[in-house]
DNA sequence: TGTTGATGTGTAACTGTTACACTAAACATT
DNA sequence: AATGTTTAGTGTAACAGTTACACATCAACA
C-alpha cells in the first residue's frame, strides 16, 4: 500500500439473549439533509470506532463495549479483519461519508464479537447515535459491510460454542433451567431439539450442577435451577476426537 | 487513530508435507554491517507484504503465495490480525528498520495459512531472501512476532482441519496410504494414533476411495493406494453434533 | 376444582470408540 | 535360495454416546 489513504477500526458484534430471542447491539444511523431537514439516511450500523494510535486491536475492542455497556472485563473475540476495497461503495455510505464525516477513505476493520447478559446491562442510550438491542435474525440491510460482519460472527460464535460450550452461558444468568438453556441452543442454531435427550445430555456434563431451587412465579411446572461452574468445567473438559466423523 | 503513522500488509504461514514431516515456507532476513561486513541479523521471517492501495486482503495473500511458488488458485485461510504496537519492538526488529526500511511505523498485519504440496511446488528461490521450507517444530525465534503468528496459524489449522477433514488432502498427493493419511494426522496433531483404529475409521468413510492400486519400489509389503473425492465429500459431510462432550 | 402450559422422566436400538497381536508382502542381504 | 528387515493389513468384545419416542406432574389462574 503506497499512499497512506485509509483507517483501521474496530467493530463489534455484541450478543445478549432476552430468554426469547438472540439479540445484538446496533446503533442508528441517520442523516438529515442540511437544507429540507428530509431523512437522508436511516439505517442501522455497528458499534465501531477507529483504534487509537498506541492502542491494541482488543484494547480498542473493550473501549467499545466499555464506552456502550459501562462493563469492563467483558470477554472479546477477534474473528475476522475486513478490508475490501468495495466494502464501502454503497450509495448510502458515500453519501454519508461526504456530507458527515472525513473524505472517503479506505477502511479496515477488526470484528470482533462478545457476549452479556442485556437484562444486566443499562446501554449507554445519551450517545446520539441510539443504540439498542436488535433480533438478530430480523436485521435487514445494515451500513457499510456491516450485515456481513453480522452473518460472519454468528458463523463464528456457533463454531466457537460447539468447541467450547462454556461460553453459551455468558449468556444466560446465574440460575438458568433446562429449557432456557434448550431454548437458546435453539435459537442460536435455530433448530429444534428434543428435550429428553437434552436433558439427558445435560445432565452427563459434570460441570452443569443442579440446585436444590425452583423457578418462582410462573404459571406452569417450575423448572429446577441449575448452575455452570467454570472450575468443574476446567477440570472435566477434553479435547475431542481428532478425525470428525 | 489519528495520525496515520502505520501500514497494513499480510503475512502468510504456507504448509508442506513432505511424508516425513510438517514444514512451512521462510524467508531468510539478513542484515550485514556495512562498515564491517559483518553479520548484525541472520533469523527468519514469514513471507509477507504491504497490500497494495486497491487490494483484498485475499488478493495480496494470494499475491504472495503466486510470488513464492508461481501457484494460482490455491486455498488461503485468513485466522487472526496482529497488531500491537509492541509487536516490532525486539532489537533486532528496530535495527532492521532503522538500517533497510523505513523509519518505524506501526505494522498491522492480516495472517493467513494455506496447505499445498511441497513435492509439487519449485520454491521461487531467486529471490534475495532465500526462501525454503522449515519443519515447522524446528522453528526457533523469528522476526518480529511472526513465531507466534506461525503457532497461532498452527492452531487454527488444527481446528479447521478438525471440523473440515477435506483440507487435509491438500497436503497429501492425489494417491496415498493409509499409513501415509495416518502420518500426517499424527504429525500435525503430535499424537499417537492406533493404527487398525485408524483404518476402520478412515474406511468408515465414504469419501476416501480404495484404489485398486498398491505403492511400488518401496522395501517392505506396499500398502494399497486411496484417494479423496471432493464430491463424495460434499454428499456424505454432515454437520455434527451441536453440544460436544 | 378444573384448565392451561411447560416441566420431568426411561428404555431399547443403534452408532461410534477403544484396546489389543498376529500374519503378509516386498525388497535387501547373505 | 534362504533369511532378515520393515511396514501393511486385519477382527472382536466392551464401552460410551446418540437417537427416537409418550405420559404423568406441578404451579398459577379462572
Amino acid at each position: 500500500m503506497k499512499k497512506k489513504d485509509f483507517n483501521v477500526s474496530v467493530d463489534c458484534v455484541i450478543y445478549g439473549y432476552d430468554l426469547k430471542r438472540l439479540n445484538i447491539i446496533v446503533l442508528k444511523r441517520v442523516l438529515r439533509s442540511r437544507d429540507t431537514n428530509e431523512i437522508l439516511i436511516d439505517d442501522l450500523k455497528l458499534p465501531g470506532n477507529q483504534i487509537y494510535h498506541d492502542e491494541d486491536f482488543d484494547e480498542g475492542a473493550a473501549r467499545i463495549v466499555k464506552d456502550l455497556t459501562g462493563l469492563n472485563s467483558i470477554e472479546l473475540h477477534q474473528f475476522k479483519a475486513f478490508g475490501s476495497p468495495a466494502r464501502i461503495s454503497g450509495e448510502k455510505d458515500l453519501l454519508w461519508f461526504r456530507h458527515i464525516k472525513h473524505p472517503h477513505t479506505r477502511v479496515f476493520t477488526i470484528a470482533y464479537y462478545s457476549l452479556l447478559k442485556p437484562y444486566q446491562t443499562r446501554l449507554a442510550l445519551e450517545r446520539k447515535e441510539h443504540a439498542r438491542w436488535y433480533p438478530i435474525y430480523e436485521v435487514g440491510n445494515m451500513a457499510y459491510d456491516h450485515k456481513q460482519i453480522v452473518q460472519e460472527s454468528l458463523e463464528a460464535l456457533r463454531l466457537k460454542i460447539k468447541l467450547q460450550p462454556n461460553l453459551i452461558f455468558q449468556l444466560l444468568p446465574a440460575k438458568f433451567t433446562m429449557s432456557q438453556l434448550m431454548g437458546l441452543y435453539e435459537e442460536l442454531y435455530q433448530i429444534a431439539l428434543d428435550r429428553r435427550n437434552f436433558y439427558k445430555k445435560i445432565n452427563s456434563l459434570k460441570y452443569i450442577v443442579r440446585l436444590d431451587e425452583k423457578q418462582e412465579n410462573v404459571a406452569h411446572k417450575p423448572g429446577i435451577l441449575y448452575m455452570f461452574s467454570n472450575d468443574l468445567f476446567d477440570q472435566y473438559w477434553n479435547k475431542r476426537n481428532i478425525i470428525s466423523s
